[in-house]
DNA sequence: TTTGTATATTGCAATATTACGATGAATGTA
DNA sequence: TACATTCATCGTAATATTGCAATATACAAA
């Protein structure tokens, strides 16, 4: 493997890149953000929200499904996304878990 | 522009995508966490803590510090690597800020 | 000055990401 | 059934990231 050697990492490592990842992206900020605002929306209104292609959201979507951010139901011809409860909060458990470990360096400090 | 259309979001959008990026890495999260535990560090500690060349842990650094996590300080011949304290309290309440504003769904979940 | 040590930078190959048009699949409606 | 709507997927072009050898830079010691 010449890219991202994931063996040599372990998993709490690769599981916090991973999610790092899909927030890395700007779009994929504003989906959330617009999720987070309306609860629950159409892959249609982010085409109209965003400026982007509608292939282009449906697959930042489905980045999002995959690390489990959000989930979506079909809604008759539309599909409805929506925040993932459970997984939100096991990301922001991840997260303040790596942030809680800074302890003010104190003399240690570079 | 063909790729990341950076003008269609706003500042915070960005910031946190390029922040999420910087940690969108496993190398760069046990960069991290290698700097919590030890309060500072040095790129050669690094390199035999990892199993990645001295130019990929070195250009890993200076992704972290071009986002401000880390800092670096001179030491002789070589350089002593620390977190940031004061950004690492703005990206923590940026996250934060970005994950508080998970209301449960309650029926509107989809 | 020469040598050694530590880190940064450069250049390049391999791979991944981003964006979108075109097309396909599924469902609702005339 | 035929057609429209909505979203997913495919294919492809442009760009970014990752990893490392080679090289450059900076500094200390001999």
């Amino acid at each position: 493997m010449r890219v991202t050697k994931k063996n040599l990492f372990d998993n709490v490592q690769n599981e916090l890149a991973t999610v790092s990842k899909a927030f890395a992206h700007p779009a994929r900020i504003a989906i959330v953000q617009h999720l987070l605002k309306t609860n629950a929306c159409i892959n249609g209104d982010l085409v109209a929200e965003l400026g982007l292609a509608q292939a282009t959201i449906s697959q930042h979507l489905r980045e999002l499904k995959d690390v489990g951010i959000i989930q979506g139901s079909i809604e008759g011809t539309s599909v409805s996304y929506c925040i993932n409860p459970l997984r939100w909060e096991e990301i922001r458990n991840m997260l303040n878990q790596l942030f809680d470990q800074f302890t003010s360096c104190g003399d240690n400090c570079c």
